[in-house]
DNA sequence: GCTTATACATACATAACTGAATGTATATTT
DNA sequence: AAATATACATTCAGTTATGTATGTATAAGC
């Protein structure tokens, strides 16, 4: 079979990674193979090795397609709105999309509940960690602010407050997943968060 | 080598499930295998294959073994509390046994970091969601008693909030799970539940 | 005290996944 | 237009997990 052109090459690069995608999705990580990937993407295992160093190497340029752009998105400094309306915006969208792009849907499903995290991918746990951390950390400076502009004094310690509000949303992310039939993510979630905001003050 | 006594037989269960229960933490479910497992019980598989159909038995095992008594424990008819006392209650000594039970907190760390739910662990996650459904009708009903008792009307649906404050507490326990040195599990749950219903007012 | 079921240990057959090595036709480069 | 690197396909060697079948010494049952 001859060499492919750039092009044909990055297609078959997001062939494989969607492959995977729905692979490990359906049977979880470890009991999918290279060889049914490979052939799901109507290829064979030396397109994977040629892409990818190896599973976890495929795994986390998986994760990477989703997240990355996640990540970056959602600051939008045109519109100058109160910190916490701010955070409140985004978290809208982050739900938004977890409920209907079903590429997000469909990672956020693998990362919690079909990916056993051991050593190898070590790499994504810390990501996801520093994901929150970050998180927590928004959350705080929003509280902070908030607070020292009205003047009042919240209930909790903002870093507190913080990291249970990021509790509270992981928390409906991943009841969500469970049965995504049982509530509106969007709605709930900015009920739930809302309602923890009145509790604060 | 001879047949055991039975109480020789059920003490290796007992190994077995307690090599599994590290091996699956230490390495996670899919990379551990049988034969580890009877190697750090002082057996071999044929005992595996005796005591469990597979391997998958033998982690619903190890699953029930933490699962069950933690279900049916928290109540304490005696003590005839508020409702919404009771389920603090409740929920304080759960999070007390996450943080200081270092089985229960391993045994948790493994449902959910440590094992993929595919097909043949349906049963596991099923459970989960009954478990899940549980709490919050416990929840709900608590707190449409209070509600009523006292004669005010919640900023939110009970079936909503009672979700919310699900969310919440599974939230933080998945936090805590992630980095068991950031917070004190039980004074956060605590203050972060106090805090919702707070703002349920 | 004899029988039998028990609680494993051992051995085997099979299937399968991985990583690396090698082959190769053709885009690309110069 | 020749040389080279690319984008895979193919093959192979090696390891290893699983399920099952079978062996066996003894605790239990009668």
């Amino acid at each position: 079979m001859p060499r492919r052109t750039k092009q044909e090459a990055l297609a078959t690069r997001h062939r494989l990674l969607d492959s995977a995608e729905m692979l490990f999705h359906q049977q979880g990580v470890s009991k999918t193979t290279l060889q049914q990937i490979a052939e799901h993407a109507g290829t064979t295992r030396g397109a994977i090795y040629w892409h990818f160093k190896d599973k976890a190497d495929l795994f986390n340029a998986m994760m990477e397609r989703v997240t990355l752009p996640m990540e970056s998105a959602g600051r939008d400094p045109g519109a100058n709105l109160a910190p916490l309306e701010e955070v409140e915006r985004g978290l809208a969208e982050a739900l938004r999309l977890v409920t209907e792009d079903p590429q997000v849907s469909r990672v956020f499903e693998i990362a919690s509940h079909k990916v056993e995290y051991t050593e190898e991918l070590r790499a994504v746990r810390d990501r996801h960690l520093t994901a929150r951390n970050n998180a927590c950390m928004e959350f705080e400076q929003a509280l902070r602010a908030t607070a020292e502009r009205e003047g009042l004094r919240l209930s909790l310690p903002p870093e507190t407050a913080a990291l249970v509000l990021h509790a509270l949303v992981a928390g409906l992310i991943q009841d969500w997943l469970l049965d995504n039939r049982k509530f509106n993510l969007v709605k709930v979630g900015l009920q739930g968060f809302r309602t923890f905001l009145r509790g604060l003050r």
